[in-house]
DNA sequence: CATACAATATTATTTACGAAAAATGGTATA
DNA sequence: TATACCATTTTTCGTAAATAATATTGTATG
């Protein structure tokens, strides 16, 4: 068992949803170009017109699309694109190289959550630094690479921008969380790295119980750090392993749990 | 003339996720809370149950909803929410008062922008920082307090994001544009300030194109701190104003969803 | 007491038709 | 020739209504 990706039983739209963005994130629709008129691609797709519709109006909320009567449903330009919509950024984790992607994710964590940290020692009320000391005893209480350790370890994370107490960074989690799963994902084939990883967030946590907001954001920078290195050994060892995994993953359909032995 | 923010004529569905979207983020709805039935709710507001329900599937897309069948359609807690989403920014900077609003985007863009600069410093391409002179320039040469002067200013900030070579830095563009908004909204009522913005600016640009990570960094904080104490002025200054401002902007009701004007 | 099953309420999905918006091309007029 | 205007046509937008799927809740049964 390990912690899931949504991929499970979708609503019609969703699935519409999903096919398109792929599409769209993989580069398969490119930025400028027009989608089939809406009879044309649901029936296409072998969906109704008003399910497709619902579709078109996700992916619109998200900034990948832009419909006007008379000249179509166009692909809008990279940049309009919600990078951080927690869907977004799951779906890119599966098309994406997870090194490319890891490479991206990463250098935004390490601008992130030490600033998060920072914030945190300065101003987080006595709760939220309650429910970060209580993310990171179950860490520590619970067997390492366990779900029950990865979601303590995300819960940590997230723990702490909320208790930066700003409403933009707390909205942030989900970035965190497609990471980690990335890693753990990763990870879970070669287990027996982190070693150190409950005592660099326990001085995390030590310090912005301190309130020493310097040394809060420096113990985070290296919790990632270190963090990073270990990914990037995973990533150098299992460079061809995981390219592998990518491609045989075409259809999530077989739900097998955990253990993808031998998919021919 | 000055720029503006999205109010104009909208599609029956736009106005509905509008008008939901301020009732969420207003407090009117509050997380946990389940909305009337399709039916009596896109009755209640004199669209079809169509357009209703493409209404719910944009704010679910933005993390506010959550629809089940048997269950109802329930506000999603906040930490759900997707508030980097620039409609949600934009929304929510009608709603929230000018100082509270100002002081979470500015503390976000104090962490994102300078590490931008940073990158940009380190890997931008050529080409990209070449977009950040042109923006420069455009910034130097036109009228302070002008629209094209505000969209300069907005494209400087926006190429150093891109500049990082981060895509999910590069996305952040919104938010600078929200505040930056905002800024020009409440400081075209009492212009002066921003004198030293353009040498600001210029020392931004110069450190990145020597590619001094660090100084490009502090330039871009130096440029930040200046730039919230000039609005800090207004806010102080302007407060009552302000204020009132907001109260008389009830225009949008004219366009309200199913135009149900003088509901008796 | 628990388990299975049935009733029910709500969203999900399809189908069909009509309205509105906007780009295009043609036509008249200066 | 060029410009303004107008009709045409294509596409999304919006409404309506009926049926399906699904999860909750109540009820009966072992």
């Amino acid at each position: 068992m390990r912690p899931r990706r949504q991929t499970g039983r979708m609503n019609i739209h969703q699935q519409v949803v999903r096919e398109l963005a792929v599409r769209i994130l993989s580069g398969v629709l490119r930025p400028g170009d027009i989608l089939p008129t809406e009879d044309n691609a649901s029936t296409e797709m072998d969906v109704s017109r008003t399910a497709y519709r619902e579709a078109i109006k996700v992916l619109s909320a998200k900034g990948l699309l832009e419909s006007r009567a008379k000249v179509g449903t166009r692909v809008r330009q990279k940049s309009e694109w919600n990078m951080l919509d927690p869907e977004i950024l799951g779906w890119k984790s599966e098309i994406e190289t997870p090194s490319k992607f890891v490479d991206d994710l990463f250098e935004f964590r390490m601008i992130i959550e030490p600033a998060a940290a920072r914030l945190a020692a300065r101003k987080g009320s006595p709760e939220k630094i309650d429910k970060i000391r209580h993310a990171f005893e179950t860490m520590a209480n619970t067997e390492m690479s366990s779900v029950e350790n990865f979601e303590a370890d995300f819960d940590f994370h997230k723990s702490i921008l909320e208790a930066s107490e700003n409403e933009l960074l707390s909205s942030l989690g989900h970035v965190v969380e497609t990471l980690l799963l990335t890693s753990f994902e990763l990870s879970a084939l070669r287990p027996g790295a982190r070693e150190q990883s409950v005592p660099l967030h326990g001085a995390v946590l030590a310090q912005i119980q301190n309130r020493d907001q310097d040394k809060a954001r420096d113990a985070m920078t290296t919790l990632l750090a270190s963090a990073r290195t270990d990914l990037d050994d995973v990533l150098q060892n299992d460079i061809h392993e995981t390219t592998i995994l990518k491609k045989a993953d075409p259809d999530d359909t077989s739900t097998r749990a955990g253990g993808n032995r031998s998919p021919n």
